[in-house]
DNA sequence: ATACGTGCAAATTGTTTGCGTATGG
DNA sequence: CCATACGCAAACAATTTGCACGTAT
């Protein structure tokens, strides 16, 4: 008899892209309308809505549901490929995970997002945690910020919501 | 003629509570039904949603509605009153506003919430800012913990939805 | 074959608004 | 008095779900 090489689960062959890797991995199945989903969220380098994928995934193949998208997002967030994130409007905002965990700043006057990583707080967050004899799990930080000249002293309100958003 | 003292508009007498007088500095009407929040909101040392802050009310008084609610506290939040929090589950908390910022804790096993400040973060956020020619103008930062024995190792992953919630 | 994926429309949930009346300053 | 506060119900927006039918494995 012949020896099978890849016998083990691990050889998904084909040519499958990172995400639908994971999926393969997962035991997720590979629909039509979930492959093309899986596309734009690799090729996004924003942090888009639902509304917005369902947008752009329409435009690929215009009978692609909105139920779909929030379903494949939820789904994709679970299973921590997605990161959902909050930036002040309403509606859940997604990018794709990536591990050196990083953060946003939201420049309150125009709505742009400028992410950025910084070891230093990291390490501080954990001592933090850490102090209060906890284990830290997951960190959600953002900065909302203004150009360095504009009227308006700093102050604590995160809350107050910019109009435009990437 | 005889001088008056207190003169000027600073002189608000009765007895306001603290927030009652922020209300009537900034020409705010005191209805019977915003005294009753006002002074729910004075007492709670929790995160309230508005639900909750509902609940609390019609306690007082069954004739308060939702909306009046509702609009009591997007008025504060915008008077800088109350300060608007997310702590994953949907809906929107509110705390009174206090000078030194304070963040949260987030213990996902069972909810709680665990406040906490730190001058060395609020510098390094700073210097972040100001590194990229921002100006900080608010912070949001949230910590998802877990008691330091149990499961699951550290991820990235913020939005695990911690179902109870103070 | 069978469990999973998907569209459509209806249902939920959290929050906002229009409008007529009541009330504080 | 006159602007503001308020209740009620309808309006909204984001997201979720039930059901019937396709499709990947």
């Amino acid at each position: 008899m012949r020896v099978r090489i890849g016998r083990r689960a691990a050889a998904v062959s084909k040519t499958l892209s990172p995400i639908e890797t994971l999926c393969a991995e997962r035991g997720l199945h590979l629909g039509k309308k979930r492959r093309i989903l899986i596309r734009l969220l690799e090729e996004m380098d924003d942090h888009p809505c639902a509304d917005e994928v369902y947008a752009r995934a329409i435009a690929v193949d215009s009978r692609i549901g909105i139920a779909t998208v929030y379903r494949t997002l939820a789904l994709f967030e679970e299973e921590g490929i997605l990161v959902r994130r909050d930036f002040g409007d309403k509606r859940a905002r997604y990018e794709v995970a990536r591990k050196p965990p990083h953060h946003h700043m939201i420049d309150v006057e125009n709505g742009r997002i400028i992410e950025f990583e910084d070891d230093q707080i990291h390490a501080l967050l954990e001592r933090i945690a850490a102090r209060g004899g906890y284990r830290l799990i997951g960190t959600r930080l953002e900065l909302f910020v203004a150009p360095a000249d504009s009227r308006a002293a700093p102050g604590t309100s995160p809350s107050d919501a910019p109009k435009p958003f990437d």
